[in-house]
This record gives C-alpha cells, sequence and structure tokens, in this order.
DNA sequence: ATAAACTTTCAATAATTATTGAAAGTTTAA
DNA sequence: TTAAACTTTCAATAATTATTGAAAGTTTAT
C-alpha cells in the first residue's frame, strides 16, 4: 500500500464508520482529509480531492466548524479561506464527546428524568416504566460522566493507568 | 404526565436516539417497548403499539435478536411468538458496547493498523499520515478496551469508585 | 394429509437524508 | 464604484435507508 492508496482507505473508512455512526459521510471524509493534511486546505483543494460539490463542501466545512474541530485559517496575501483540524487526537475526542453529549445526551437523559418521575399511580406496568426508566437514567448519567472525565484527562497517563486498574 | 403519555415519550425519544447514532427507529423503538413491558410481547403487540406492518416488526426483532438483546419466549399453550428483551441495563449496554465494538470498531482499528503501517517513504506528508492514523489507531483501541472493561464490570461499586477516582 | 395460525421474505414504494449547481451574497483590490 | 474572486444559500434532484404488504414458507392440531 503506498501514500495515495492508504490516503484513499483512511479516508473513506472514517467516512463509513462516520455513516454508521449518524455523521454525515462527507463531513467525516473532510475532518480525515484535514487530519492526515500537512498543510490548511482550501475549498478547492477539499472539492477536488473528495469529487464533492462546493455546495457540500461549504456546509459540511460549516458544521465542523460549528462542531468546533475546524477553524479557518487565513493566509496572508491568499484570497481563499483555508481550513484546518484539530490535530491532537486527545483533544478531538474530547471535542466529539462534550459535542455529542450536549447536543444528544443530555436532552435524553432530561425526558428519562422526566419520564421516570411521574406519579406511581400503583399500577405494575407504571412501576415497571418508572423502574426501568430511572435504572437507564442512572447509566446515560454516569456513562455520559465517565466518558466526558476520561476524555478530558489531558494527561494521558491517567488514562493508562485507569486501564491497568481496571484489567 | 400519566402513564400512556410517558410511555409514548420514552420510546419515542429512545427512537429518536437511535436514529441519531445509526440505529434504525422502528429497531430502538420496539426495544424500548420490551424494556419497560411487564411481560414478553407478541407480534401482533408490537405492531399495534408502535403502528408499523407485520414485515418491519418481524425484521427488526430479527435484528435484535442477531444482536442478542431480544429473545423468544415459548409461552405453553400459545401458538404465537413472544418477545422479551435484556431487563438489566448494566448487561444490555454490556452487550450493545461489546457487538458494536466488534461489528464496527475492529474493522476500523484494522484499517487503522494497516494504514499506519506503510512503509515510511522520506516525504513529509507520508510522515504525517503515518503519524495521525497511528495516533488515532492507539486512541480508538485505548478507548474500545476500556469501554468494554468499564461496561463488563458487572459490580457496580467499582464503576462508582472509578467516578470518584475521576473527580 | 389438510388447513388454520402464524412468521418470513422481498420487490415495490415511501420517507429521509445527502448532494448538486447555479443564483445571490460578500469581500477585496484597483 | 466596479468587477473579479471567492463563499453561502437553497430549491431541485439523487442516493440511501426504512417500511409496507402480500405471497411464500413454516409449524401445529386434527
Amino acid at each position: 500500500m503506498n501514500y495515495e492508496e492508504a490516503k484513499i482507505k483512511f479516508v473513506s473508512t472514517w467516512g463509513s464508520l462516520g455513516t454508521l455512526w449518524g455523521i454525515n459521510k462527507a463531513m467525516a471524509q473532510i475532518q480525515a482529509l484535514l487530519f492526515i493534511s500537512t498543510k490548511p486546505l482550501s475549498m478547492e483543494d477539499i472539492m477536488e480531492e473528495l469529487k464533492i460539490s462546493r455546495g457540500n463542501t461549504s456546509m459540511n466545512l460549516r458544521q465542523l466548524m460549528d462542531w468546533g474541530i475546524v477553524t479557518k485559517e487565513i493566509i496572508p496575501g491568499e484570497r481563499k479561506e483555508y481550513f484546518t483540524t484539530e490535530k491532537d487526537v486527545q483533544e478531538l475526542a474530547r471535542t466529539i464527546a462534550k459535542e455529542r453529549s450536549r447536543r444528544e445526551i443530555q436532552p435524553v437523559i432530561k425526558v428519562l428524568k422526566d419520564v421516570s418521575s411521574i406519579k406511581d399511580d400503583g399500577t405494575e406496568k407504571t412501576k415497571e416504566l418508572i423502574k426501568q426508566t430511572k435504572a437507564l437514567h442512572e447509566l446515560t448519567e454516569t456513562a455520559d460522566d465517565m466518558i466526558n472525565k476520561l476524555v478530558n484527562q489531558r494527561q494521558n497517563w491517567i488514562t493508562k493507568s485507569l486501564l491497568k486498574l481496571l484489567t
């Protein structure tokens, strides 16, 4: 496998993984491309590499910026805008975990809290609903907390030692 | 919010969360429905509750069984098949994490390993590709390991104490 | 063996989501 | 101020994914 093959394989695999986890393919691929690029890329560069339209590129770059994992780079003397992604995997993971938590998990935790707080009318089905959604609420909250804390450990050694502790 | 409203809210929220994370809505809703049901449900029951077709119900039940989180229940004297889901949230999380890891993460780890192992031809871009995919490989592998280990802790106290340790 | 009761399969269709491309918008240089 | 260089927007279209429903398949009771 040479450079070009490896690049294509990485970018397309990352795109597929994104799709599987509810992330738009183009978005994941743009991020992957920037992640292995040695220099900021322009919209033209991205369109060309991924064979996608200007509109698609523009919209997905904006989304990546909204997520906080891509930033605009102004290159002096250049008219075009250039883009880069966070290069540190730990920081990247931190940002993604934080955003998905905020956008997707927190609202669900809220619903689970509400649902599990309905008045117990004494029927078996109500008791079961309360019991099960309460358990799910606790699990979700704990998992969310944990992921955020783990991913926030900038010092990799804590993570490593935790892993040992758990083995 | 009464029982019926709470049930609808829970089931539909769970369905939306599924969609967001790449899981078919009907599949997530069926699982949610079974999760709060006090007794096994038949295909008819599920179709009726979720207003979905027989075919859809059948296919998604099969998928849930393939995932190992729903099982067929034979009720003596009954001709119909009945279904139940794993009721313990910890066990549920364990199964889902294991399956998603096996189906989706492991193949990506393999690709990252391959891509990060290409021959270093000395060019800057190749060095960057290797460096970045290697970092991603390590992160993915560590995260995957960790999630599986955490989720495998059947004794909740370990999880709880870990959380404290991390705070 | 037959038929009733049930489940599965899968081609057709619907619903959702992603993508295009060109017009409208913005910025910069002269 | 004009126009060239660039980006954004968004209605139209394409691609993907989910769902239906009816025919085919299976199981059980008689």
